[in-house]
RNA sequence: GCGAGAGUGGCGGAAUUGGCAGACGCACCAGACUUAGGAUCUGGCACCGUAAGGUAUAGGAGUUCAAGUCUCCUCUCUCGCACCA
């Protein structure tokens, strides 16, 4: 037999077996519990990174362990293959994005089984295959049914490189969260996803999901971003009509003494009367040449313009002068706030560079807050002032009565506002699934009838990177006829955000090859919700957000039953690399391929699941990954050495082993137990491995004479391997071969501990005095108190210290650590 | 600014319920084997001290017989959000 160990061999071997024998394909059964584990699919770039080879196999330790303790595990993979790289490319090349992806997808497929993934490969999606979206499109018309798909004009936030529409979500720092561009304003005719009728479920459920990491949830929620208040209507003094204003302190309504718009807002040009008409518009182009960009990122400073109009305090009556400010937002709220100068620190200041009164009518307890003296807005709670009937009232029971009066009065109306906005999902790409939409002069905007889907992305298109999407200048997509009355007619040349594709392919996993809908309900019944989904925390809010979107949408459309689409979210932090991310541009990128080609898949994963525990960022080591090789190879070395002698190893007899033999096997179901929980309870598996390194150490320097010692040294062996298989399934399944097992180790079950065999004969106790070590004693593991105390005070380290003072007090803690209190 | 999380040897990290701080690994040092070693094996390795012993978990206070762990304050770092009315 070999006596080297040659990864590249024995992974291959067992690749292949893992393929044709189909060992890892989910098949539904009703006897078995079934476990759903997910990791987010990559999109399909051209190569894997070290960032995936973490994320999978993280999920593939989970994968394969849950495999082992019985459960029915479904494990699939995919490809979030539409997107702009492959337009890019395609581009760049000359070539086509399909396939520009497709080879990708091939290679990369490669890459992941080369690393010994146990994904049921049979189930495999790729979101750019027409019997995917498809079916995506279906789910899109039954949207634009309910109304939850919608079509308005709005300014987008536009990316002038990608030539594209991004969400709100997509922009970063003022930025294109893809190419970094600085993001415009662009006013466009776009498709919707009405995800805010469902923000209150959204946020209600972040409530309900135990098994996520808080900070995602509080993130969600802050994005949601719910808040309480009134809208309150501030007639104008002309009398035509009044300003609607949103605001969560209606408690200072009393305090209001002017008014600011946005810029955007629908009214700013009515209010401006003629006198102020330069002003106004040389302030409103300046604001739109700021842009987003500064006025989201920077701290501008306030500035506004005056219209000329007037509203009135509908409680105090006094003349409000209406403004326009730059940092008030058209998309918050109604675009409009009522400017309590007093008790708003950004009111404050606009107030103080243009000279506007202040009215104080919330005091703090115990002081006396004088305009004149005021240097900043006093924005806690106090006790009403100047407020009429309300003075005296606390400002948190005064919003209450506030609001209530208001209602009253027809004033105002109690409100809940969400930061959450409508979802933009048009893109003016090539690469991306069709809007199954057509235009007609005369029937206006018709869907494509369900028995023409899928509208399929036209193959001769010519890509030259100018002048926005391909499909809009190609005659024979855009032109149709209308479905409805026949005339000519065009069709959408939109394609969908990649994140629609993303929201629901955990749900096709479920039943990939469907082919007379989107969705069978008896077997997405049977495998959602996933148990556990594994990926970066950089989707903690767009992605995650819009999947639990759309599975509400699709139970609430009869598809499903589930409300939430994960169950246990586990959020793995980055690999970095001389303390920073790995990227080209730094030049501190470690290649997949190369690493496994010079130490195998084995321990490639070791390394990246031994350096930290998931959650935490992974620093990098070559030395590091040189010390998971070494460990592989002296677990080799090990087991092969000792071939023969479990060759000739019968079953452990429990009731006859020496003291150093049930030392020895003691130490094995101790590792059993710890790995199990590490890997069950906790998902540490760097822990997990450490304890089977040490295991490792124990059996490499016992050798005994003893009768059973082939027969513990047999169970222990084959134990190490099992506990080995989630983590290094080739080497753990070529070495169970080799200790003789016919049953392949993926059809075997995980190692159950032996209470009896894990009891401690004889225990550590730990002697202090005063809380300081002195002393170690080893005691019988049932000694009682009174001895144990005894045997602490005789302790010949321990004397010296009580010689001369008084023992006032001795804790006992049974098993563990005595503690004498002198003094 | 707000929210969340973190801070432990030269390094990655461990300490799960308040009970031996530093498991396991890397690096380093010494030795063995060797023509050789970037292979393998053995031993050492928080800091100060010859030792007995003392000091150590960002810093400071507190609770406790006992604190890395609990409470309060301060500092630093990371991530997220950021004029949200």
């Amino acid at each position: 037999m070999d006596q080297k160990y040659t990864p590249a061999d024995i992974e291959q071997k067992w690749q292949t077996y893992w393929d044709e024998s189909k060992t890892f394909r989910a098949v539904e059964d009703t006897e078995k519990e079934k476990y759903y584990l997910l990791e987010m699919f990559p999109y399909p770039s051209g190569r894997i990174h070290m960032g995936h080879v973490r994320n999978y196999s993280i999920g593939d330790v989970v994968g394969r362990f849950k495999r082992m303790r019985g459960f029915n595990v479904l494990h699939p993979m995919g490809w979030d293959a539409f997107g702009m790289p492959a337009e890019n490319a395609a581009i760049q090349n000359k070539s086509h994005p399909a396939k520009w992806t497709y080879e990708n997808i091939a290679y990369m497929r490669g890459q992941l089984k080369q690393l010994g993934l146990s994904y049921d490969w049979d189930r495999e999606i790729a979101t750019c295959d027409v019997e995917y979206y498809r079916w995506e499109q279906k789910i899109f018309l039954e949207m634009f049914a309910r109304g939850l798909a919608y079509k308005k004009t709005s300014f987008v936030n536009w990316c002038p490189k990608c030539e594209t529409v991004l969400a709100n979500e997509q922009v970063e720092d003022g930025g294109c969260w893809r190419c970094d561009t600085d993001v415009r304003q662009k006013e466009l005719d776009q498709w919707f996803f009405r995800i805010t009728d469902y923000a209150e479920e959204l946020l209600e459920w972040t409530h309900k999901l135990p098994g996520w990491p808080e900070r995602v949830l509080v993130m969600q929620r802050n994005w949601i971003g719910k808040s309480f208040g009134c809208e309150i209507n501030f007639p104008r003094e002309d009398g035509a009509g009044s300003v609607k204003v949103f605001t969560t302190r209606q408690d200072t309504v009393f305090g209001a003494t002017f008014m600011s718009l946005a810029p955007e807002h629908p009214l700013a040009q009515e209010l401006t009367t003629p006198d102020r008409k330069d002003d106004v518009e040389a302030f409103i182009e300046k604001v739109r040449k700021t842009e987003r960009i500064k006025r989201t990122t920077e701290d501008l400073e306030k500035e506004g313009v005056f219209t000329g109009s007037y509203c009135l305090n509908p409680l105090t009556g006094v003349r409000m002068p209406v403004y326009l400010a730059n940092f008030v937002l058209m998309d918050y709220g109604t675009g409009a706030v009522m400017a309590v100068p007093t008790h708003d620190q950004r009111d404050f200041e606009f107030a103080g560079k243009y000279s506007l009164p202040l009215q104080v009518v919330i005091q703090p307890e115990g002081e006396t807050l004088d305009t004149a003296a005021m240097t900043e807005a006093y924005t806690e709670p106090g006790i009403l002032c100047n407020s009429g009937s309300f003075d005296g009232l606390r400002s948190d029971d005064a919003k209450e009565a506030i609001a209530d009066y208001l209602q009253e009065k027809g004033i105002g109306t109690k409100t809940v506002n969400f930061r959450l906005r409508d979802w933009g999902i048009s893109r003016q790409r090539y690469w991306g699934n069709p809007i199954p939409v057509i235009y007609c002069d005369v029937c206006g905007v018709v869907p494509v009838p369900e028995q023409d889907l899928p509208v399929t992305l036209p193959v001769d298109v010519e890509f030259t990177g100018e002048g926005g999407s391909p499909l809009a200048r190609l005659d024979s997509f855009v032109n149709v006829t209308c479905p409805i009355c026949g005339i000519a007619a065009r069709r959408e040349s939109d394609t969908m955000d990649t994140f629609v594709q993303s929201s629901w392919y955990f749900l096709r996993y479920c039943c990939p090859d469907l082919l007379d809908g989107p969705l069978d309900r008896s077997k997405v019944d049977y495998w959602m919700s996933v148990n556990q989904y594994i990926g970066g925390i950089e989707h903690a809010v767009m992605h995650l957000l819009y999947a639990r979107f759309f599975t509400k949408v699709l139970r609430d459309m009869g598809y499903i039953t589930c409300d939430e689409p994960f169950i246990n979210l586990l959020t793995q932090g980055m690999v970095i690399k001389d303390g920073a991310k790995m990227s080209k541009s730094k030049g501190n990128v470690v290649d997949p391929d190369s690493l496994i080609r010079k130490y195998g898949a084995d321990t490639a994963r070791l390394f990246s699941l031994f350096a930290a525990p998931p959650e935490k960022d992974l620093d990098w080591s070559d030395q590091g990954v040189d010390g998971s090789f070494r460990f592989l190879n002296r677990v080799w070395k090990l087991v092969n050495d000792r071939l023969d002698l479990v060759a000739r190893a019968g079953a452990v007899d429990t009731a006859s082993l020496t003291a150093e033999e049930r030392t020895l096997r003691r130490a094995v179901h101790k590792t059993i137990r710890k790995v199990t929980e590490d890997i069950e309870e906790r998902f540490h598996f760097n822990t997990a491995i450490a304890a089977v390194m040490e295991l490792l150490n124990t059996l490499q320097s016992t050798e005994l004479a003893s009768p059973q010692f082939a027969a513990v040294m047999k169970e222990a062996l084959e134990s190490m391997v099992l506990l080995l298989a989630p983590f290094v399934p080739h080497i753990s399944e070529e070495l169970w071969q080799r200790l003789g097992h016919r049953q392949k180790l993926s059809a075997t079950a995980w190692p159950e501990f032996d209470r009896g065999a894990v009891v401690d004969e004889e225990v550590l106790v730990v002697v202090q005095v005063n809380g300081k070590l002195r002393s170690k004693i080893t005691v019988s593991a049932g000694t009682d108190q009174e001895s144990l105390k005894s045997a602490a005070l005789a302790d010949d380290k321990v004397k010296p210290f009580l010689e001369g003072v008084q023992v006032r007090k001795v804790i006992c803690v049974p098993g563990k650590l005595v503690n004498i209190v002198v003094g």
